[in-house]
RNA sequence: GCCCUCAUCGUCUAGAGGCCUAGGACACGGGCUUUUCACGCCUGUAACUGGGGUUCGAAUCCCCAUGAGGGCACCA
């Protein structure tokens, strides 16, 4: 079968080839996504491959995690590796004998050969080229190469001299002239292939007939057309998508989250004096040091960041795929989010089904300029999907938020979840916040001290405690219609219309912030809205008051 | 330094020569609703990077400048 008619008997396949060395970043899951609409929309296949060509970051662990990541987006693949089975073809790791087929082939042609610099011979060459301001591009006929033996052994593609032209199906036409190309590595010393040759290998033995990859990608096209030209294949249709950066336009990294750690560690050292992190090492059982090394940027130890940020009550920036699923993000909003940067649906369109997605998608509506991640929006976009998606599907959304981070709500039976849900549904941007928020249900909250002065000292407000005992515990039956008429005597009490309302939220929810009271003393039941009241009423009321 | 790409409100974007006194959304400001917080509703502020062309006419086409980003690995 010729490639030409292989290309017109598979309409449209894409990939999603990540390298399995950490986890699944939102940037990865926004290409994931713009190839999975793109095969989708056109009928096609969407093949997932796991690039571990690189033996000593690629870990079995990121793989898997990159599929969880992938499975709780919804993005299904085709062709790929099977969750939890293990590395099968789709592994470029096991598709070294594949690869060296190919590369004595091009070397028994004269287009590859071998090359022995050492690295630092090689990092001697390049720092002279700086030194005399010129670019430096490693050329076969190029003076001063190693001799056979001098350093370890790689592979290099001798790239064409010729200018280098193609259409971008988003960018348009590029083209990149004869001298600018160098001679890349296709094979390492280890014996493992380059992702250069790695990739175009495997794109053409899969039949993917569109690369959508991001831009930082795009210098990268012209050797892998090198190469397509080299061993005879047609190459796959090109497009590179815009970059998503952060609102300060820096690069989205993980390494926003030890720095976003290190500025709230500062900041608690100085509110709480501690500036040696000696209480804070002790209360976290950690290493002392570690935390003064981390502040002093020795390293960007994520899960010590995390740590510390908790233990300081800060949150850190979402940059991974599963950050904002422990955010409490959904699925399809993020999804949703994410496609609007670098994509317009047109019409006005900003919140779409997955169906309205694959129905609007298509490459000519990807733009071309790069854009910023807005945490804001997204945060508004979830808040959206909440309050439109029905009961049933939040439950099984909250029940999975609570699999990957743990609250007290995660031990609410189905009713107490669902009535939690109906009071949240309206007020919440993610389920962090109602999970945060809801708290007081499950445990008996410490009253939180700026709300207890504020309205409970300040004014005298403890003095309603008592009155608010006496009309809760005169309730008959503890439910909606005879409460509500005992909340419209609290809500009336007092000068300000509502001003004893909210000493009895202070006393049920431990802050001055909650779902309505009738709602939350509701599902509280009777014995710990009197309890709390009481409670209150003891730790606030003067000793020489006469009370009564 | 060299190569490549991009350029509309603070942010995401609509806009493919006259429909633009530039539209929508988030954010922000004001107001209404309200027992807190939200939600909801009404409303306001806010942009075509600059300079040259082309044209009867330019946010839209061309050139230059400026700015921003990406790439220049035995990482992908």
């Amino acid at each position: 079968m010729t490639d030409s008619l292989n290309a017109v008997m598979t309409p449209v396949r894409t990939r999603f080839a990540p390298s399995p060395t950490g986890f699944l970043h939102v940037g990865g899951a926004r290409t994931a996504l713009f190839n999975w609409l793109y095969a989708r929309k056109n009928n096609g296949q969407f093949v997932l491959r796991i690039e571990d060509t690189d033996q000593v970051r690629s870990t079995a662990e990121s793989a898997a995690g990159i599929l969880s990541d992938l499975q709780w987006l919804g993005l299904n693949w085709d062709f790929g590796p099977v969750p939890g089975a293990g590395k099968n073809e789709y592994f470029q790791s096991t598709r070294l004998d594949i690869y060296n087929q190919y590369l004595h082939h091009l070397i028994e042609r004269g287009l590859a050969y071998e090359a022995y610099e050492t690295p630092q011979q090689l990092a001697a060459m390049r720092m002279a080229a700086e030194k005399a301001k010129k670019p430096f591009r490693y050329r076969q006929n190029m003076p001063g190469r190693a001799a056979k033996g001098e350093g370890p052994c790689v592979i290099r593609f001798a790239m064409p001299w010729e200018e280098i032209q193609f259409t971008d199906e988003i960018l348009g036409d590029i083209r990149v002239a004869g001298d600018e190309h160098d001679d890349i590595v296709i094979r390492k010393s280890d014996g493992f292939p380059t992702y250069h040759f790695a990739v175009v290998v495997d794109d053409h033995l899969m039949g993917i007939t569109h690369v959508l990859r991001a831009q930082e990608h795009l210098m990268n096209t012209p050797k892998h057309l090198g190469l397509y030209a080299a061993l005879g294949w047609v190459p796959p249709r090109h497009a590179h998508m815009p970059l998503v950066f952060n609102m300060d336009n820096t690069k989205m990294s993980k390494r926003d989250k030890a720095k976003a750690a290190r500025q709230a560690l500062q900041l608690y050292a100085r509110q709480k004096n501690d500036p040696a992190y000696a209480a804070l090492a002790d209360s976290l059982k950690t290493d002392r040091q570690a935390i003064v090394d981390f502040v002093a940027k020795k390293n960007d130890d994520t899960a010590l960041a995390a740590l510390l940020a908790a233990a300081i009550g800060v949150s850190l920036p979402e940059i991974d795929v599963q950050d904002f699923r422990r955010s409490g993000y959904m699925a399809d909003a993020l999804l949703n989010f994410i496609a609007l940067i670098g994509w317009s649906p047109g019409e006005n369109r900003e919140i779409l089904t997955r169906a309205e997605m694959l129905n609007l998608f298509s490459l000519e509506s990807i733009g071309k300029t790069s854009g910023r991640f807005d945490r804001k929006k997204l945060q508004w976009m979830n808040g959206e999907y909440i309050r439109r998606s029905p009961a049933d599907s939040l439950v099984l959304a909250v029940r999975s938020f609570c699999q990957v981070k743990d609250y007290p709500l995660a031990n609410a039976d189905e009713s107490s979840l669902r009535r939690i849900l109906a009071m949240y549904q309206e007020r919440m941007a993610t389920f962090g916040e109602m999970a945060e928020n809801s708290r007081f249900f499950f445990i008996e909250p410490q009253i939180d001290g700026a709300a207890g002065e504020k309205f409970i000292v300040r004014n005298q407000g403890w003095r309603w405690l008592a009155p608010i005992h006496d009309i809760l515990s005169a309730v008959a039956a503890w439910d909606a219609a005879s409460l509500n008429s005992a909340m419209e005597r609290i809500i009336a009490m007092g000068e300000k219309r509502g001003e004893a309302a909210q000493v009895l939220r202070v006393a049920l929810a431990g802050g001055a912030v909650s779902p309505p009271m009738l709602e939350t003393i509701l599902l509280l039941g009777r014995q710990r809205t009197l309890d709390r009241v009481r409670r209150a009423l003891h730790q606030f009321t003067p000793a020489d008051s006469s009370a009564g």
